[in-house]
DNA sequence: AGCGATGTTCGCCG
DNA sequence: TCGGCGAACATCGC
């Protein structure tokens, strides 16, 4: 699930459903997800409420005192919040009990994902050398990430230390709004085409959080309905085609977004 | 049965 | 340092 409109929906669940809750009891179900230790993990979070929340990118920040739960969702994560124990999901691997009675889950099918306590959300992202949140910076801000950059435009989406928050599925349909070939390197674009990609890059992923990241909800006017192999291009009616990039593969429409 | 999947990281190479 | 590539991580569904 999890892209930057994926985690926002996420952190707006925890939000409404989990803040302000004494937690009473922690099982962590399977303690590969956490990057530290369980019973250190537990000791800390036990009889703590959460008090609020912040989203950088794809991570996500919780304050429950001084410190925060950190949470990243890999490429299967989500929350679920439910009143019976019988109700626990699939792949739940952390479990907060809470004083009312109900049940706050992190899933990870894949196991991808990471839990973990940090200090300071801030440090935080200059340690692992994250770029500007994706949706939240400004003009000026997208510039700067850029500057110097010569990437393919797809890969520069992707790379979290430009930018923070654009995956797999988002960056083919920002480039596909763009009308930019995902190939083009990046510091081949005039001012125009990089103020094209910029407000893309902002529509499409508020558009992503309106539709709470449902996928298959999607207007037909964008690309992700028609990702597959036998896709057609909404626009132009042309086929979309696949390529691949560093193991990754993303698709598009060559006849829409020509190279310069 | 094998392949690929909304992510990240690391080593290799140019 | 940058950028591209491919593998690795673990699991499941098509």
């Amino acid at each position: 699930m999890p892209e930057l409109p994926e985690v926002e929906t996420f952190r707006r669940f925890l939000e409404k459903h989990a803040l302000n809750q004494v937690i009473k009891k922690i099982d962590v179900r399977d303690d590969r997800i956490l990057e530290m230790d369980e019973r250190k993990f537990i000791n800390a979070l036990l009889e703590k409420k959460f008090i609020s929340s912040q989203r950088h990118g794809k991570n996500l920040f919780v304050k429950y005192n001084s410190q925060y739960l950190f949470f990243h969702f890999g490429m299967s994560g989500d929350f679920d919040y439910f009143e019976h124990k019988d109700d626990e999901p699939k792949h739940s691997r952390v479990l907060f009990h809470f004083e009312n009675g109900k049940y706050f889950s992190y899933i990870s099918q894949r196991l991808f994902g990471t839990v973990n306590i940090i200090k300071n959300p801030k440090e935080f992202i200059k340690e692992k050398r994250l770029g500007p949140d994706a949706l939240n910076m400004t003009f000026e801000e997208f510039q700067q990430a850029i500057e110097r950059r010569s990437a393919m435009l797809k890969s520069a989406l992707l790379n979290q230390s430009i930018f923070a928050g654009i995956g797999n599925i988002y960056s083919d349909e920002i480039l596909f709004q763009s009308h930019l070939h995902p190939k083009q390197k990046i510091n081949e674009l005039d001012d125009d085409q990089l103020k094209t990609l910029f407000a893309n890059i902002k529509k499409v992923l508020k558009y992503g959080i309106k539709k709470k990241g449902r996928l298959n909800r999607y207007s037909k006017d964008c690309l992700i309905p028609h990702r597959d192999k036998e896709g057609t291009c909404p626009s132009c009616q042309g086929n979309i085609e696949r390529f691949s990039l560093s193991g990754r593969h993303g698709f598009y429409c060559p006849n829409c977004q020509e190279k310069i």
